[in-house]
DNA sequence: CGTTAGTTTGATGGTCCTCAAGCACTGTGG
DNA sequence: CCACAGTGCTTGAGGACCATCAAACTAACG
């Protein structure tokens, strides 16, 4: 079976474990329940419990919390390779909703499929945490970011994070990468008003350094990004201590 | 054994699972390696490789991170009944650093002893796991917070969160609690300048809210900042569904 | 061809930062 | 005992960054 026939989960775990044939064959039949969802409807409410979660394999979620007063946070994006509510089956109800971004490709785990894959095969269970762990890291990064970074270096912070992730499933590279996200979108993420990320977005490609426009985002000059916005991207690439 | 007797970490558990005496036992067990720590060096530097957690027994720990430029982000504080560097025992290097706030009393709990007691008392295995899960939540909140509340809701529902997890082990109200905390801690946590801390404590003072002076918090109105900060514990409370 | 979603730009103002200075308290050494 | 430094708190003045309001423009779509 060659890379290309992976699923994208594969391809980010592969990255970091050599999985087994027989671990490989236990990911794979993770993904036999297909499912489509389609952009904009909510998939999960915060607060909701469920008994499944997901792995996407095509497409893009955000996960977010709404307030009181009708601003929205967005906490994390997920793209293919990631599981949607993985926390929420294995621990507690889900603490914020999800929503596609746009229509998306997804299988359904059920939670007993889950514990019992986790139960048979230890270094599995432990890729998959691993990974759950790498987004808890993102979590925090993100956190840092909005609270000691200005609007330009978040902007970049976040794309260039974004270029990393999706280069890792093979959809993104240094040169840049498809992005179906509105200014919106960034601008709840970054917690800036849309109207200013126009502005950073802008600034930032008069500057020569990256290009977001028509659903693209265009690295012109990565290691300018890179320190600007103080890029390390350890926290997205170290590797566990278990997973020798 | 009377409440009293017991370690914070186990009233914290206590409150979400009622747990055996074999499992209360193996909890005691856990806290044999009394350490001490004095305030404002640093316990483990961020990328740092651990073999061993600890469990905060008394005083403040924080943990950050540190940017390029100097300035610091506080992602979460440890108050009694915390784990601390949980994570990276069990999946990664730490991608934070942390410092005692005070001088603080600890048990530190080897990588060996931690998978053993999990294998043998699943039950434990999975309240701790709620307790780190729910540590995932609050670094969630604060994110929202950041992102989308201004300097004052900030405040307010960072003192609240701070006087529910406290009141859960014992050492703080609805009244109030003690705080060792610095108004520059309250900056690096906040995402503010130190001297904008101080114009919202006054600010919150003034309105008959809330006190923060000569170490210790007042809650004068805790409605009113229930209501301003739009704070709702219920990620902090809820129970998770694997702890029936 | 009107409607809607998303982008772009300008004008104005508020929140919060930075710089600066003074004060209170504590511990230290001469 | 007192000078002095260090830490933390407090307040003022000025300004930067970013929000809000407003409006025009484009593209997609029924």
């Amino acid at each position: 079976m060659k890379s290309a026939e992976h699923s994208p989960l594969t391809r980010k775990l592969s990255a970091f474990v050599a999985l087994s044939d027989v671990e490989l064959a236990v990911l794979e039949r993770l993904h036999q329940r297909r499912r489509s969802f389609v952009a904009g409807r909510e998939m999960v409410h915060q607060g909701q419990t469920t008994q499944a979660a997901y792995i996407l394999s095509a497409g893009w979620v955000c996960s977010y919390k709404l307030q009181a007063d009708g601003t929205r946070q967005i906490v994390d994006f997920q793209v293919p390779g990631d599981f949607l509510g993985l926390r929420s089956v294995l621990l507690r109800t889900s603490d914020h909703s999800f929503e596609p971004v746009v229509d998306i490709e997804a299988a359904k785990v059920m939670k007993s499929d889950l514990l019992d894959a986790f139960v048979h095969n230890p270094r599995l269970a432990t890729a998959i945490l691993w990974a759950a762990s790498r987004d808890e890291a993102m979590v925090v990064e993100h956190l840092v970011g909005i609270g000691r970074r200005d609007a330009e270096a978040r902007m970049a912070h976040f794309l260039l994070e974004l270029g990393s992730r999706l280069a890792l499933v093979g959809i993104g590279s240094k040169e840049g990468f498809d992005c179906p996200l509105t200014q919106y979108h960034l601008a709840d993420t970054l917690g800036l008003s849309a109207v200013h990320v126009n502005r950073i977005l802008r600034q930032l490609r008069e500057s020569g350094l990256v290009t977001f426009r028509d659903g693209h985002v265009t690295f012109h000059d990565h290691r300018g990004l890179v320190s600007l916005a103080d890029f390390d991207p350890a926290y997205l690439d170290q590797t566990g201590p278990l997973l020798k």
